[in-house]
DNA sequence: AGCTTGTTGTACTGATCGGTACAGTGAGAC
DNA sequence: GTCTCACTGTACCGATCAGTACAACAAGCT
């Protein structure tokens, strides 16, 4: 793909992460358009030489914030790599959880903050749709898991039930971070729960 | 309140709404921060004398476009209105898919797009929060209806359902937003009312 | 007519935006 | 050592940003 410069040294990999850190955070709370490159350079200790000798543009780095956020939000909720039974998806949903109770920052979806304001960017839009495809597609593996064990109904179509708690997240997280209130989600994922319950066997 | 100027002549309302207007159809497309006061005024058509004759500053521009939101929003789902039956319930759900079907702009709720970006501002999260809170009290005092009527539980907690109903119309309008498919709305609202009907007495 | 008040056009400011130019420095390869 | 190339610091660019200054206009009231 060649769509943006690697770093080929340890201190250059540094300097490329120190900025996509930054980015990532002050982009999470002042999103893409109200942060500047500046700032993220002032925020990164870095100049604005490396910023363009590893990014292209602004565009570019919103990209590698677009993974980065990918990579946080899935660290945070390990569960989702192993969703072998009902269990493993209830912890799933209580590892959500704990991720915005112990707090510090606002409670929301780094993706689900993006996916707003990056509408119809024609570049940055299609890589939010990816990486939330990606998220989801490890849940619609464990529900074909589930499925495989005889522990999901077989007519249940994993990636419509899949897409339908990743709704619940989102919905859930969106309602969550205007109430600054955490039970919106926990309703949400208790509710979506249950409905993928309707489709054991 | 007095926070904005209000227009004293027909003609300064023309101009003030023709402003509002044209800031509402640009924040909603680009974001609040991708959209500056000079393509709102080049859009509408005024000149910057206008814009500071009627707003102190660009925040509260984004105010007045918000109210606007919400009541394009309410607007397009007048059965919210008048809720007394089970009936009315899947006609409000009915009239909200309608509005994204007959497409032209992108699939989202304009609230929604801002509820990302506008995160942390002091001035304007309150606002957002409000409008939510506002739009949310009619299906409240829908199922406080249904309630009284003794078509809803009398144990079940109108507020709680209300709440639980927005979350399923956010998340499905964030998802059926980044994949341009009306579908996870349709499957959040057709689960939220079988959720809603499972409350019924 | 003249006065008042709401409204409008245009020109401007200082700050900040994303992005570039270019000279320099650092560390590993030989 | 010295060559090389990845990396870095700083100064700069034109464009655009939100917001201001100020003079002119329009219309209702007396």
């Amino acid at each position: 793909m060649e769509t943006q410069a690697a770093a080929s040294t340890p201190r250059g990999k540094r300097t490329r992460d120190a900025i996509v850190d930054a980015a990532a955070q002050l982009m999470y709370v002042d999103g893409v358009a109200g942060t500047s490159v500046d700032k993220v350079l002032a925020a990164s200790g870095a100049g604005k030489s490396q910023m363009y000798h590893y990014f292209k543009n602004k565009d570019q780095l919103v990209e590698a914030v677009i993974d980065r956020y990918l990579e946080q939000i899935l660290g945070n909720q390990p569960a989702i790599f192993e969703l072998t039974s009902w269990a493993d998806l209830e912890t799933w949903t209580e590892q959500l959880l704990d991720v915005h109770r112990r707090a510090g920052g606002p409670i929301a979806c780094p993706l689900g903050n993006l996916a707003g304001e990056v509408g119809d960017n024609p570049k940055l839009a299609p890589l939010v749709d990816q990486a939330y495809r990606n998220w989801e597609s490890h849940l619609v593996r464990g529900l074909k898991t589930l499925q495989d064990k005889g522990e999901l109904a077989p007519d249940a179509d994993p990636a419509r039930l899949a897409q339908a708690a990743m709704t619940s997240v989102q919905g859930g997280l969106l309602i969550a971070h205007i109430r600054h209130d955490l039970t919106a989600l926990e309703d949400a994922l208790r509710i979506a729960l249950a409905y993928l319950r309707g489709f054991r066997s």
